[in-house]
RNA sequence: GCGGACGUGGUGGAAUUGGUAUACACAACAGACUUAAAAUCUGUCGAGCUACGCUCAUGCGGGUUCAAGUCCCGCCGUCCGCACCA
């Protein structure tokens, strides 16, 4: 027998996939369709482990819905565009598209080893002009209706780097690359108008759309939306105040809280509110202290720390309801980009502004009564109450719970004429404008008679000038010798392109369409891709539970409203799989040291070349940094693909984090050799025998049984993404296979290993296929359809159950499978072991429930 | 602070609707084969005890139930997301 050598059995069956175009899926709108994805990679230089991880599931998924007979689509491209591209051509002179397109060879090659049943003929990178082109048509679609549009907006601008930075790329107030100081600047941007579709987008989470998706990612989205129903409304100034030139006649407030109107003792705006930086232009002060609140973090510790603190202005409000006159103060804790940029403090309510209030002595009214509490003796020291309880100091309001009075406020300010019931989303429209070069250009040309014009359809697409310059930050585009210039679509003076280019978050909200559906002409078919969307299984990591999900699934509103789609929900089931993670190591000097480096003996780890001790450290996400990564190449180099795969999927469920460890993949070799040589062995035998003709005995029974319920079990756990339980059955099907062997037939041995090959064809296909051709099974086992589980071989006659006395278990008997209850109590209670147990007890009590157990109560 | 998930052997984990807790694997130990090792195969493997059996074990403390890892209440711990959001 010889032994399983997957260096030459791998490449052969993807090779006769490939030659049989296996995979490749036609549009057939008569076949049930599904449609299977794993999130594109970005092309990095390698696949790593998470990616192996990745795919594996998603080809579980897409070879078992094949073999269900259902017509699969499961593609694969590339998120091509993006810095890194950038970066690299910044420090190594290579260009981006030449160093892109080299890790797309890399990484296919890396991916086709894998044994992956992916349609290959629908892949395309996002960098390629004719995927760009549908982008750019759809970007000018979405403008002419209003989707799209500019704005200016507040950046985080890194000014050695010369680029905008997000958020998350400002590292205590300075860029993450240069370390410089990041300033803050308005430019004019192109946003997508996410907010229009805010209350259709949150409303999907909830109402039955969105059913297939797990509930964390549901309520990370539902937050980062963030509904809040209010009132915005406007406290005037007092007469003779001295406002501000330009400045309307007061200042809007947001607030989720009208019923404490009467509970307001000062006004606070944002350092950025535009009545700040008026006055801060004669007031230095004013001006030094907006300057520092620009300055501290927006960092979670740098929030938590910061006190709160304001400054005061010469300004007076007038409240709305009496005639109370209320001071205003910039404060350093009321944001711009939520709301209107100002509140009305009520510090007896909000633990903000009753910090804030103490710290400036500020009046601090109490207007909501806790139950049973004691108006006249009620008052708030260090803590502000915001639960619920009776409105009282408050005129109109008084005796109201929070929620009556929130409404007759707001119909009172509504007919005051000063504001109106309004809802607020903490969710901010998508800027896309990216100034780089290594992305989809926006199709715009920007001419100092016309303004902003859209490029002529018949000019499309905008295509990146193939030479620019990365020696010095900035964008390439921008300082491109001629690219920008052109000429005014619409009056022919020179004009200028536009140099920024798409977020790459645009380019995968549509990708998925794109796979369906290819025309040249258009970005889809309608026809084609309603057959098939949306995507009936997504699988992808948690990181992109919300930016990612939420834009996919507002560029397909998008596409939907602009007659490219029918479907609203892009992704009918979403699978969020955990990370590949492994230990790490440090050696004497605290360098990370590459586990391949390591040896372990004994608990105990050393440098493999020096032999000097090595400390191991926490098991942690596999990063290049910390080096505790593994090669899938070397894997695969030393097990095969198979291995690799069938090791990702065992184990841990796929939504938790799986670590990695040498034994583990060892197992899944051993397993891999088990079950070549348990098909081998049979293999001669089973050829012989018609499948199709049915030759059982008795004395088959067992194995049947083992068969079947096998079939049924893994059947039940793929449906389920319970991957690792399916193996764990695959493992309980063999051994059970090795005690039955003996007794059974060949017929029955021959249905066993045929079941065996179709079970794990998903997991590892081509020791499967290899399998599947030794048993003389017809074609290839990727084109057979899946074993169906014999339901009468299921139900056994005889059962095993428990007998508890009193709730714990004293023993077991064997009874038929439809025996009814009285007999069941009867066995039990003659059981010996049973009858020690109960001896000189009266029974006060029998439970019997069918096919589970007995519990006798006795005292 | 808000929201969510989780807590079971030495380890990863299983246990469908409340119904025989610890499937399957890893590690460990013993044995077979071998001159030897590797590989492979067989067996043992929650803890304790006065061991043919009994007692105790699913983070801790209560509760409901004939019966609780599972349901309810209160804690403790770990992880994830969001956060000066008015």
């Amino acid at each position: 027998m010889s032994r399983y050598n997957p260096k030459e059995v791998e490449p052969k069956w993807q090779q006769a996939w490939s030659e049989a175009k296996a995979f490749e899926t036609k549009d057939d709108s008569a076949q049930k369709k599904y449609f299977v994805l794993e999130m594109f990679p970005y092309p990095s230089g390698r696949i790593h482990i998470g990616h192996v991880r990745n795919y594996a599931m998603g080809d579980v998924i897409a070879r078992y819905k094949k073999a269900c007979g259902f017509n699969v689509l499961h593609p694969m491209g590339w998120d091509a565009f993006g810095m890194p591209a950038e970066n690299a051509a910044m420090q190594t002179g290579s260009h981006p598209a030449k160093w892109t397109r080299s890790n797309i060879e890399i990484m296919r090659d890396q991916l086709k080893q894998m044994g992956l049943s992916i349609d290959w003929s629908r892949e395309f990178a996002t960098c390629d002009p004719e995927y760009y082109v549908h982008q750019q048509r759809m970007f000018l679609d979405f403008w002419k209706r209003g989707f799209a549009y500019r704005k200016e907006s507040m950046v985080n601008w890194d000014p050695v780097d010369q680029t905008v930075l997000a958020n998350e790329q400002v590292i205590d107030g300075k860029g993450w690359r240069s370390g410089a100081p990041v300033e803050r600047r308005t430019l004019s941007q192109w946003f997508f108008k996410i907010t229009d579709e805010a209350d259709d987008l949150l409303a999907a989470l909830d109402d039955g759309r969105l059913a297939g998706w797990p509930e964390n990612v549901r309520t990370m989205q539902k937050n980062w939306i963030g509904r809040s129903k209010g009132l915005e409304m406007k406290f005037r100034f007092v007469d003779g105040t001295n406002a501000p030139t330009g400045q309307k006649d007061g200042i809007e407030v947001f607030t989720t809280r009208p019923d404490t109107l009467y509970g307001a003792s000062f006004v606070a705006i944002s350092p950025d509110h535009p009545i700040a930086a008026a006055l801060a232009q004669n007031d230095s002060g004013l001006a030094g202290f907006i300057a520092e609140c620009q300055k501290t973090g927006t960092s979670e510790e740098a929030i938590e720390k910061a006190e709160k603190r304001g400054y005061k202005l010469p300004l007076e409000m007038a409240h709305p309801f009496d005639d109370r006159k209320l001071p205003v103060y910039v404060a350093n804790f009321v944001l711009m980009g939520y709301g209107t940029g100002a509140v009305f403090g009520c510090p007896a309510h909000d633990q903000r502004d009753l910090d804030f209030a103490r710290k400036y002595d500020l009046p601090v009214p109490p207007v909501v009564l806790p139950q049973d509490a004691d108006p006249t003796t009620f008052t708030i020291e260090n803590e502000s109450y915001v639960g619920p309880g009776a409105i009282y100091n408050s005129d109109f309001l008084n005796g109201l719970d929070t929620k009556e009075a929130i409404a007759k406020a707001i119909a009172k300010i509504e007919e005051m004429g000063l504001g109106k019931g309004t809802t607020q989303y903490r969710l901010r429209d998508w800027g896309v404008s990216r100034q780089r070069y290594w992305g989809c250009p926006i199709p715009a040309i920007h001419c100092e008679k016309c303004g902003i014009v859209p490029v002529p359809e018949k000019d499309l697409p905008v295509i990146l000038p193939e030479e620019a310059d990365f020696s010095v930050p900035g964008n390439p585009l921008d300082r491109h010798p001629t690219w920008k210039h052109v000429d005014c679509p619409e009056c022919g003076a020179k004009a200028r392109r536009e140099t920024d280019t798409c977020d790459t978050f645009v380019d995968s909200s549509w990708y998925f369409a794109r796979f369906a559906s290819q025309p040249e002409s258009k970005p889809v078919d309608p026809k084609i891709a309603d057959y098939w969307l949306p995507v009936d299984q997504y699988i992808g990591g948690i990181e992109h539970a919300i930016l990612h999900l939420l834009y996919a699934r507002y560029f397909t509103r998008m596409m939907k409203q602009s007659g490219y789609l029918t479907v609203d929900e892009p992704f009918a089931n979403l699978f969020t799989q955990g990370m590949v993670v492994h230990e790490t190591y440090r050696d004497e000097k605290g360098n990370w040291v590459l586990p391949e480096d390591v040896i372990i003996e004994k608990g105990t780890a050393r440098r493999l070349d020096d032999g000097s001790s090595v400390k191991i450290g926490p098991i942690e996400k596999m990063s290049k940094s910390k080096k505790n990564v593994v090669s899938p190449e070397a894997i695969a180099a030393q097990y095969g693909a198979d291995a690799a795969r069938w090791f990702m999927l065992s184990d841990s469920p796929p939504e938790r984090d799986v670590e990695w460890t040498d034994s583990g993949v060892e197992g899944a070799w051993r397993l891999i050799n088990r079950v070549w040589d348990t098909v081998s062995a049979g293999a001669s035998a089973a050829q012989n025998v018609d499948l199709s003709k049915p030759n059982v005995t008795d004395a088959d029974k067992p194995l049947r049984q083992a068969t079947h319920s096998a079939i049924a079990g893994i059947t039940d756990d793929i449906e389920h993404f319970r991957f690792n339980k399916a193996i764990a059955r695959v493992y309980e099907f063999l051994n059970a296979l090795k005690k039955a062997d003996k007794g059974a037939g060949d017929w029955a041995k021959a249905e066993a290993l045929s079941a065996l090959a179709r079970l794990i064809s998903p997991f590892i296909p081509h020791l499967a296929e290899e399998c599947w051709a030794v048993l003389g099974g017809k074609g290839l086992v990727c084109d057979a359809p899946w074993p169906i589980a014999d339901r009468e071989l299921l139900a056994k006659d005889e059962l095993m159950i428990g007998v508890q006395v009193n709730g714990k278990r004293r023993g077991e008997i064997a009874v038929a499978a439809d025996a009814d209850k009285d007999t069941v109590e009867q066995v039990a209670l003659s059981d010996e072991t049973i009858k020690r147990h109960i001896d000189g007890l009266t029974i006060r009590k029998v439970v019997v429930v069918p096919g589970r157990i007995v519990n006798i109560v006795a005292n």
